[in-house]
DNA sequence: CGCGAGTAAGACTGGTCTGTCTCCCTTCAG
DNA sequence: CTGAAGGGAGACAGACCAGTCTTACTCGCG
């Protein structure tokens, strides 16, 4: 519920009359639960993280590739068939990123879960063996994070594009 | 004045009383010039473009390489420079793009100023004698993008990671 | 039965927002 | 000198915001 509606028009667009007037909880009930609305998009971000990251982009990439370099390029193929989604709605740790900034609360939780990305990325660089994977997993996370831009704007082959300066990358980091 | 407001804070986060407030102008004389608070910040994405983009980005990257290709190259050195400046704020497109949506009006300008900058690098790919100059610089935008993504982050390196693949990018639109 | 916990509904507070309107002063042209 | 135009200051409207509180109702448990 107010996974969708965050995910969709972003935390700053919607508000806590809206989504307690959608879920049929009264008001009172909603700050028994939660103490602010940023506790609230705080839980909806670890409910991202665990929806988005972990179960939808990681796991499907872990399950189209059999490799560990396969699964890492293949992260790229499950962004070509999101990004064409009619529902697609970005990155929202990127959108709250940089809709708070990075001194926010919610913006230092962003910055947290894009780490936690970037982790995910250099476990999987360990398991193919390839060299300086910390910097190998930065510089894949900008191939991720700029595909997704691209796509915002509106360019459905950013993924592939991507996908091939990510095979680059590999290559460059093999020795 | 409210070019440096828009850019460090947000179009959103800043509201026509304190522009107003700010400028020592009234309000109606405000509303006299600008019909709506959209149609300023339409005039603070064209000064964005003209002050940063052209200004900044495009001509300082000129004046830092002698080829076309070290031109090409040199945009990444503008972009280190940028990240860790303390006014860092980002890039005002990608913001209010993001924040917006691509359907606003304001998302759109945000998406033909961004095709603009794409212009520019095509341009210099032109004058490089690369192949392909449109996907060039649409993986070239990718880099850019996802690099200022990365610095809002905290990396202040991601400007050397993205000219690292940004040269393996022209390597691959030689031939 | 009786009581307390939880909840829906929604009024309310104090603040913000965009945009309109009035009042009054200054400036400048004829 | 007079009158029109424009601008500063700010009240105001109407809508929204997050967050608090009151009222009335419905449960489950002893």
């Amino acid at each position: 519920m107010a996974y969708d509606l965050f995910s969709r028009r972003g935390v700053r667009d919607v508000g806590v009359n809206e989504l307690i007037e959608r879920s049929g909880v009264a008001k009172a009930t909603f700050y028994r639960h939660f103490p602010s609305k940023d506790s609230l998009v705080l839980a909806f971000l670890a409910q991202r993280d665990q929806l988005w990251t972990i179960e939808t982009i990681v796991s499907q990439a872990r399950l189209r590739g059999t490799t560990p370099t396969e699964q890492l390029l293949a992260i790229f193929d499950v962004f070509g068939d999101w990004f064409v989604r009619d529902d697609f709605e970005a990155c929202s740790f990127i959108n709250v990123l940089l809709e708070m900034g990075p001194a926010h609360p919610l913006g230092q939780a962003s910055i947290d879960y894009l780490a936690k990305i970037r982790g995910h990325v250099q476990a999987l660089a360990e398991e193919a063996g390839l060299q300086r994977t910390e910097d190998f997993s930065r510089s894949w996370h900008i191939l991720m994070k700029g595909s997704i831009v691209s796509a915002s704007e509106g360019d459905t082959g950013a993924a592939k594009r991507a996908q091939q300066m990510a095979g680059w990358l590999i290559e460059h980091h093999r020795s």
